[in-house]
DNA sequence: TAGTGGTCTAGACCACGGC
DNA sequence: CCGTGGTCTAGACCACTAC
């Protein structure tokens, strides 16, 4: 099933959830780790190294690995669907899409969605919710080869990502975010049910396939009183970076 | 000096950036890799193992690897240091105290900063930023351990990353990122020259040392018409995670 | 079916850290 | 000094892809 160096991986994360390695404390050898799982030292340094870059333990040349944190950071699953991302924190996730249509791809749509400009392509505007609770306003355009998947979908269906992944075996593999702020707008404010002028979490994404196709891209609009996102960095993984804006 | 696997991400890298592959298309295989650069096959997949994560090519078993972007994401350096990022892009970083002071640690700064609460640590109200504009607003607090070095520092030094590394050795290496929006306060609205309610862009993060130690932790204020975050993710560095408000 | 990446082994040497 | 992690090798087998 899953490869040895993962399930060490896991028993490991399992471990120092259990606080039986606490923070601040040293992990067992490689060597030790190797004999005590009965394989070499590469796989045990495969998994350890899935810790490293997740910030749960840190290296340094010629000491012990140290435990830095306990809290695992969210899976890569449930950052990229809402559904989820709830389910993980025991919330119900809601959806319901407001307004669906079909339009030309603008010079924007089509260099994001790598598609040629006036090919037809889907809007969905959708209003997602925890626990019937507003939170998110999603404004979406599908690329065209994907639409004709996404537009027979009820309006009130709570994982988008799922339906997709059932229905034709997608996976969404990689991402961009763009995060900023914004003042909310009128629709805004009505369809989140906050003043106008309050302050919302902008998140502009692309979701491409594993193999790098544009599958799809978003303005997300969050309540900041409600979401916000946390990011961890570690010398292995440095996925953040701030940008100036264009 | 540097590692043969680095040198090698590094020939990659640059060659990705010259288009000399260019997006879309394939890696050699490691087999070729591994003899072109006259090493063994492991050390190639140590080499493509960080392009992965940084989200540059993309991998699936039975296939060659795939190039998925040229332009490279900010290096942790930049994320970690303003004035780094500031010069990366050929902008010049400013900073002015505006207040420094020593209070007594809160419970709160006590968890952060994981010292005693009551022990004197030192607040930091500094404005930044780019050529001569306002851009961001810091509240910092300094564990008391580092509090000694920071106070001497002149009230407009560009760059608080470069003065602590030169002083004292210290390299920030570890952090955690809490990322929301905000409206502008007056204080907030006066300093960065915005209106009273504009949405901001903030960030509240911890910095450690490399063995884990919190050294700092801010509450960072930017203004969204000048500054915005990305993020990329790949299935390799799962590093953003969205959270709900406590 | 041949090629390729994913996994794993069993060694080796070096640089750094802690005692 | 000895233990430890960082690096590297030269092989092996398997699962999956592309043709």
């Amino acid at each position: 099933m899953a490869a040895r160096h993962e399930e060490i991986a896991d028993e490991l994360r399992r471990a120092i959830d259990r606080e039986e390695y606490t923070v601040g404390s040293r992990l067992p050898a490689e060597t030790d780790l190797a004999a005590h799982y009965g394989v070499s030292r590469g796989t045990v340094r495969q998994a350890v190294a899935a810790l490293t870059a997740e910030g749960l333990i840190g290296s340094r040349q010629g000491a012990r690995r140290v435990v830095l944190a306990s809290r695992r950071s969210q899976s890569f699953a449930e950052l990229r669907s809402f559904a989820q991302w709830a389910r993980a924190m025991g919330r119900e996730a809601t959806g319901q899409v407001i307004a669906q249509e079909y339009r030309p791809a603008t010079a924007e749509d089509a260099v994001r969605l790598q598609l040629r400009a006036g090919t037809p392509v889907l809007h969905v505007l959708r209003v997602r919710g925890l626990d019937g609770e507003p939170v998110l306003l999603e404004r979406t355009v599908y690329a065209d080869w994907i639409s004709p998947a996404v537009e027979p979908i009820e309006p009130d269906c709570p994982s988008v990502t799922q339906r997709l992944y059932d229905d034709t075996g997608l996976v969404f593999a990689y991402g961009e975010h763009v995060i900023d702020a914004v003042a909310a707008g009128a629709q805004d404010a009505d369809l989140l049910s906050v003043r106008r002028t309050s302050p919302l979490l902008r998140v502009r994404r692309v979701t491409t396939t594993r193999e790098g196709r544009p599958v799809e891209w978003s303005d997300d609009r969050y309540r900041s009183d409600a979401v916000s996102f946390s990011v961890h960095n570690s010398m292995d993984s440095n996925a953040l970076a701030r940008k100036t804006a264009e």
